[in-house]
DNA sequence: GTGTTTGCAAAGTGTTTGCAATTTA
DNA sequence: TAAATTGCAAACACTTTGCAAACAC
């Protein structure tokens, strides 16, 4: 027999990278995909799931980023060395960090990554290339 | 009354920076500054320290290479949200950094320092620009 | 029903801090 | 001796984990 309930894109999207798509699950990719590219921590997103009246625990939220990030529709960002920042761009780009706020943003029109160094160290590929302009000043 | 008592050359280094020279922080500046370009965390520091016979708390380690830093001897480098390094190559270099391993490296012949992002948000100014390549495999 | 996921509280990791004792100048 | 520095242990911030209860299929 054929499950013919209703099935919304962000079930499916979730159970196309293999993860089941639990109430937690769903409302938090919510929060994360459904209004454009969001920069985000732990801490962050879990406060607004709170202002949202979405029920899920700290613990969640960090487990279900990284699972999130395993399954590739999130990336980390390194840029501070206490927190976990996480881009729900997943495309090459690269970053502007806010140092007096704490704040990431997407470079835009980023044409800074064609960066491939030669001289690579022995039997070593490149994983990535990360890019990060600290600025001083507002925002 | 002159000070005729020998002032080695390390001494003359902290005083110029404004900072006692403590046997710690002598002997901390030794072990930095003594043997070449160095990538360091708090705990590998205080680790050669054990080894070398200095003693030195650990929480004094993590004091004086934060004085080193604000009194631009040393440069923080953020590649890894979990640990602080510190390098003591100051000069506008980038790094490789080896996933595996966790360690880091200046990237040699380093050709890459001229980005300047012309669309700087407002009111803002770079504070610097920091690239780590990120390597999988060796080392 | 079976295996997965959740939430809680406890544990972990790296780092900072308060303060008395020590050292430097 | 006055001021700066140290070491210790306790506090901290952020993150991960163990496990019983709840949930998805």
């Amino acid at each position: 027999m054929v499950d013919l309930r209703p099935t919304s894109e962000t079930t499916r999207e979730l159970r196309a990278v293999g993860l089941r798509p639990t109430r937690q699950r769903l409302a938090l990719a919510r929060l994360l995909f459904g209004h454009g590219n969001r920069h985000v921590t732990a801490e962050s997103l879990y406060d607004r799931t709170q202002e949202t009246g979405i029920k899920v625990s700290l613990a969640t939220v960090y487990n279900t980023l990284h699972q999130f990030t395993s399954a590739g529709l999130l990336r980390q960002v390194v840029v501070d060395s206490t927190r976990s920042y996480f881009d729900t761009n997943i495309e090459d780009h690269h970053h502007f960090y806010f140092e007096d706020s704490g704040e990431i943003a997407d470079i835009p029109n980023d044409r800074i990554n064609s960066i491939a160094p030669t001289d690579l160290p022995a039997d070593t590929e490149i994983s990535r290339v990360d890019i990060v302009v600290r600025l001083r000043g507002a925002r």
